[in-house]
DNA sequence: TTGCTATTTTGCCGGTTGCG
DNA sequence: CGCAACCGGCAAAATAGCAA
């Protein structure tokens, strides 16, 4: 029988070994010992646990990957929400963010931070008493997914900080990817597995978060930079981002060795010259450059417009563009009735996925960029991800070339076309229009019925085509996003309404339209929807066949 | 002018359905 | 039963258009 006391010490020294091991090889990348002998640290550390079981901790570095699949994730509320930031384009656009900042701080002088905008997806760590808590995906930027499960397997992420040294309750912020080096292999061996491959590494990474099962994540080649303090509780921290960056790295957060401070606008534009052209250089992807204003006491003065920080601004590097040929522009009819045009391009290669058509918005901007069906066209994905046409390649043109007419009647019905006076769009004037009503019925279906299993397109095709719905333009409606945000203002009125609807008993009808999210149907739908529908089930089983 | 919503495309995971 | 096809939801960002 050994003394317990020593086996503690023996298994708390492993893992102190481990752990600094585990820092040098994945965060600070120049490892001082061969995987052979981390190998066995790991191994003898697994074996003292197995037999002593008592003294498993959660941020043993053998507890990374949790032992069952999660079923669902679990939504997390952001106590500070994770906000998107402006764009810059040019030094125009960044000139005008830096003027305001200055104006609005009266001409005081301020310094700037410079980082690289890493290709991959925002997660915020929630540490209590040094340990990880929860990560969390950005969601909508108020609730994201809870993936702590899967985050836990990124060998970069912590899952311990020293106590003495770190606030008691903390967040911190970062960008989860995937390195071109690790995205290349995985993709070669799904290949050799006869699986299907990621289109890039942004999408791999994204993927590979949201698995249920946390083995596969870890199997994933996932890495993680660290930008930013969320919010701290008990303790003090720094009162400038760069120093906040640098104690974070105290504490054992990957920060990107790439960051620099600078003191003038001038210098902000030199740094982002220089990853224009040295972009490729890195082993991972990066769609721009992060410029954020120092002094937090700034960034608290500067405050928020919307959803963006007026403190910092993302300057993006110029889109990756290919040429292909419009094949032809078709149109979609909208909820609202808008002729929607869109580009119906030969498939093309653009900065890592197959684009197949792309918005062209409305018939002025079509004719603003001399666009003709059959042309050559420029493609580029806006902010790397959005498909948009650029315009026409004109050398290449043959005279075969067709210019694009808005029709004057809708594709779908073939009601009269009009277009209002100042507006850009053309809009079918049938508010009967089956593509409307079919768009109608979709959107709130997908935005309402969350907890119905196997409808959505389904039920709207149905609901439309049984002419239950006819008279759409009475059918009124919250969007989640609505409900969420009156929520948060504090508004309980909403929700008590949906409450009482909910709940009375004698009106079965009332139950259905409150799981569509529909608050308020004219009398006449409701009428004819009762007649046939007493219950959610049978609404949806109806719409199974 | 500013703030907010709707609409747009691609690709991924996870679940369901349909076919042989 | 196993696989393919499809659907729903999520993530990314730009633009049009409306309201204040």
């Amino acid at each position: 029988m050994a003394d317990l006391d020593e086996v503690k010490r023996q298994i708390e020294k492993l893992r102190e070994q481990i752990n600094y091991h585990n820092y040098r090889y994945y965060v600070l990348d120049s490892p001082e010992i061969s995987d052979a002998e981390y190998d066995e640290l790991m191994r003898q550390l697994r074996e003292l646990e197995a037999k002593y079981p008592q003294f498993i901790t959660p941020d043993s570095p053998t507890q990374r990957v949790g032992a069952a699949p999660v079923e669902a994730f679990g939504v997390v509320e952001h106590p500070q929400p994770l906000l998107s930031l402006a764009n810059a384009f040019d030094d125009d656009d960044l000139e005008a963010w830096y003027r305001r900042a200055v104006d609005l701080l009266g001409g005081r002088k301020f310094d700037f931070v410079c980082e690289l905008k890493i290709d991959g997806l925002a997660v915020a760590l929630t540490y209590v008493d040094g340990l990880l808590e929860v990560g969390a995906t950005r969601g909508d930027g108020y609730r994201g997914e809870n993936i702590t499960q899967n985050l836990r397997t990124i060998k970069s992420i912590p899952l311990s900080v020293p106590r003495d040294k770190a606030p008691s309750r903390f967040e911190v912020r970062g960008e989860v990817y995937m390195p071109k080096a690790g995205f290349k292999k995985l993709n070669q061996e799904r290949e050799k597995e006869g699986l299907p491959l990621f289109a890039n590494p942004r999408n791999a990474a994204a993927g590979s978060v949201r698995q249920l099962d946390p083995r596969v994540t870890a199997q994933r080649p996932l890495d993680i930079f660290i930008y930013g303090l969320g919010w701290a509780e008990g303790g003090r921290v720094p009162d400038t981002h760069w120093e906040i960056l640098q104690y974070l790295k105290t504490l054992g957060f990957k920060i990107n060795p790439n960051v620099r401070r600078c003191d003038t606008i001038a210098e902000v534009r030199d740094y982002y010259r220089h990853w224009v052209e040295y972009r490729e250089t890195l082993p991972y992807d990066v769609d721009g450059v992060v410029v954020k204003i120092n002094p937090i006491a700034y960034q608290v003065e500067l405050g928020y417009v919307g959803r963006e920080p007026r403190w910092a601004i993302a300057y993006k590097f110029p889109a990756t563009q290919a040429t292909t040929r419009l094949i032809d522009i078709g149109i979609n009819v909208g909820r609202t009735g808008s002729l929607n045009p869109y580009a119906i391009l030969e498939p093309v290669q653009v900065g890592g996925v197959t684009v197949k058509s792309a918005a062209l918005h409305n018939e002025e901007d079509i004719h603003r960029k001399d666009i003709r069906i059959g042309d050559w066209v420029i493609v580029q994905r806006a902010g790397e991800v959005i498909p948009e046409v650029v315009g026409p390649v004109v050398s290449r043109r043959t005279g075969a070339e067709k210019i694009f007419r808005m029709p004057d009647k809708c594709p779908v019905c073939g009601a009269e076309v009009i277009k209002p006076e100042g507006e850009a769009m053309h809009r079918c004037t049938n508010a009967a229009c089956p593509a409307q009503a079919l768009e109608r019925i979709k959107h709130f279906v997908s935005r309402g019925a969350m907890d119905i299993e196997g409808i959505g397109e389904k039920l709207a095709q149905a609901l439309f085509e049984s002419g239950l719905v006819k008279d759409v333009g009475d059918i009124y409606y919250l969007t989640r996003e609505q409900l969420l945000r009156l929520e948060r203002m504090g508004e309980k009125s909403v929700s008590n309404i949906l409450k009482s609807i909910e709940n009375s008993k004698d009106r079965p009808l009332a139950r259905v339209i409150f799981a569509l999210g529909i608050t308020h149907v004219g009398e006449e739908t409701a009428e004819l929807l009762a007649e046939h529908f007493h219950s959610v089930d049978e609404l949806a089983k109806a719409t199974r066949e």
